[in-house]
DNA sequence: CAATAGATGTCCT
DNA sequence: GGACATCTATTGG
């Protein structure tokens, strides 16, 4: 299990070494679930797209806790979002789980989900969500010492599989390659939507992928 | 495969 | 009242 020494660093540095790791959830009754994280955003408290930008308030207070516990947030009216508080205690800086590929207990995914393909189960903060029966309830449990979810050590992504990007699904501060993902995972979630008020123009800045199928 | 609209609750101006 | 760290179904190629 990770110690609480790995997430008491800047999140941008928590972030890419976050990829490779597994995500363990053991639910109410005993199951144990289990995905290894392959795509992730960091946030910071001088971040405009980050909730803790606008300072502490009851929902963001988790974010500016101590580190090493989960901050889970409810969006878009019918979506949990889980994030890992990472720095010193008192700073509002945190990361982003926003994907990974199912290890352990996918039946029981499935039923939460109501789908079965494992690409499917874990690719978004939401689905990841979901498929890990994470919710409110789960807001500011202690990864390091806590009974219901933890972070195992896993395997390492070398720096040369890390891919970056923009983060997806804000409005502000795009110019900021704070998204990683494992090169070539077919696990990563779809990704930045084209349209909007954007006008396409991000195919420059856009990620490398893996071989396209075709 | 790509693009779009709709659903839905909470936070903050 | 507007925006929101999203997902699904549906449409058209």
């Amino acid at each position: 299990v990770l110690r609480r020494s790995f997430f008491r660093r800047p999140s941008l540095e928590v972030a890419p070494d976050l990829l490779g790791r597994t995500l363990v959830r053991v639910l109410p009754d005993g199951a144990r679930l289990a995905a290894r994280i392959v795509e992730v955003e960091a946030y910071r408290e001088d971040d405009p797209a980050s909730h803790s930008f606008r300072g502490r308030t009851a929902r963001t207070e988790v974010m500016f806790g101590p580190p090493g516990h989960v901050y889970v947030y409810f969006t878009y009216g019918m979506h949990f979002c889980m994030n890992v508080v990472t720095g010193e205690e008192g700073e509002g800086s945190a990361v982003l789980l926003r994907a990974a590929e199912p290890i352990q207990g996918l039946e029981r995914m499935a039923a939460h989900r109501g789908v079965a393909d494992p690409r499917l189960l874990c690719s978004g903060p939401g689905r990841l969500c979901q498929a890990f029966g994470v919710g409110r309830p789960q807001n500011g449990a202690d990864l390091v010492r806590g009974a219901e979810l933890r972070l195992e050590a896993g395997s390492p992504v070398a720096p040369d599989l890390v891919v970056s990007g923009p983060r997806v699904g804000i409005r502000v501060a795009t110019d900021r390659p704070w998204r990683f993902m494992v090169a070539g995972s077919r696990f990563v979630s779809r990704g930045p939507r084209t349209g909007g008020t954007g006008s396409g123009a991000g195919a420059a800045t856009a990620p490398r992928r893996g071989s396209p199928r075709s």
